[in-house]
DNA sequence: ATTTTCCCCTGCCGGC
DNA sequence: TGCCGGCAGGGGAAAA
């Protein structure tokens, strides 16, 4: 569940609190996040090393250290990095210590999420590679012709990563709540206004999830381990049965692209 | 090109 | 009360 606003929470904290320390140590407490042998590498190539800044593309976070190194982490389903100001309260699969005695934790309940080194310059993604960030990089004119040029659904298209990233399942449902826009539609079924006013829908959606520190519908924690207070603003994620906030019919829940989604059959068309 | 199914994991929840 | 199947929904791979 960590989409764009809760890495971009996470993100912002990270840079506040870790920005020009270094790791001095890290331990590994599970074998599928990292070999051996990466763990040499990362040994070598990250301890000492200052952090300079923090990026992110989509749901995807970055860490370029001051070697140029850079670490990639995605949370996936239940990934939680939680700054400790001294190690350490519970078992991480990850937990880096600082050296100005700060810990990053990296929880992850389902073990789904991944981190990864990169060198300088080394080429990321090649295949499958990202599609613009939804709130940085996409621009409303793009938008419309993706739109207009796909068969699949709408929903689907918003949560694909190589068509535009940051996108999942609570904010595809609630942008397309907002712009009254039913999520099995044929994306080029949408009108050139309807996706223009998805993209500022989608736009609108993201921003306010951020200034609201994300939704902790599920377990996802900001840096400082609290929660975020998006989900109070949900109207459909996780509503079937409920009256619609804005006609009152009761919303339905489907199965679209293999995936859980709730919209109002009244004034989602 | 698109859709479906399965898989990776674990915890929670509802039904029996 | 306790067990169990289904579900949560990030992604990728393979099959339809």
């Amino acid at each position: 569940m960590p989409e764009l606003p809760e890495v971009e929470t996470i993100r912002r904290d990270l840079e506040a609190a870790l920005t020009g320390d270094s790791a001095v140590a890290f331990t590994v407490n599970d074998r599928r996040l990292m070999t051996r042998q990466m763990e040499e590498r990362w040994s070598k190539e990250i301890l000492g090393q200052p952090w300079k800044s923090f990026q992110r593309t989509g749901k995807y976070l970055s860490v370029e250290l001051a070697n140029q190194t850079r670490l990639v982490f995605h949370l996936r389903m239940t990934g939680q990095l939680i700054v400790h100001a001294e190690p350490l309260p519970m078992k991480a699969r990850l937990l880096i210590c600082f050296a100005g005695g700060r810990a990053l934790g990296f929880y992850d309940q389902r073990r789904f999420g991944e981190v990864w080194l990169l060198r300088p310059g080394e080429v990321w993604r090649s295949k499958n590679p990202l599609g613009p960030d939804a709130l940085n990089e996409m621009k409303r004119d793009e938008f419309i012709r993706l739109v207009k040029s796909r068969t699949t659904r709408i929903q689907p298209l918003l949560m694909d990563q190589r068509a535009l990233s940051g996108v999942g399942n609570i904010y595809a449902q609630e942008a397309l709540f907002k712009a009254a826009i039913r999520p099995s539609r044929p994306a080029w079924r949408v009108t050139a206004k309807e996706a223009s006013l998805l993209f500022e829908a989608l736009r609108e959606t993201l921003q306010t999830a951020i200034s609201y520190r994300g939704s902790s519908s599920r377990n996802y924690r900001d840096a400082n381990g609290e929660e975020g207070a998006a989900q109070t603003l949900h109207a459909v994620y996780r509503k079937g049965g409920k009256p619609c906030p804005r006609c009152q019919s009761i919303l339905r829940a489907a199965r679209v692209g293999g995936r859980g989604s709730v919209y109002c059959p009244q004034c989602q068309k």
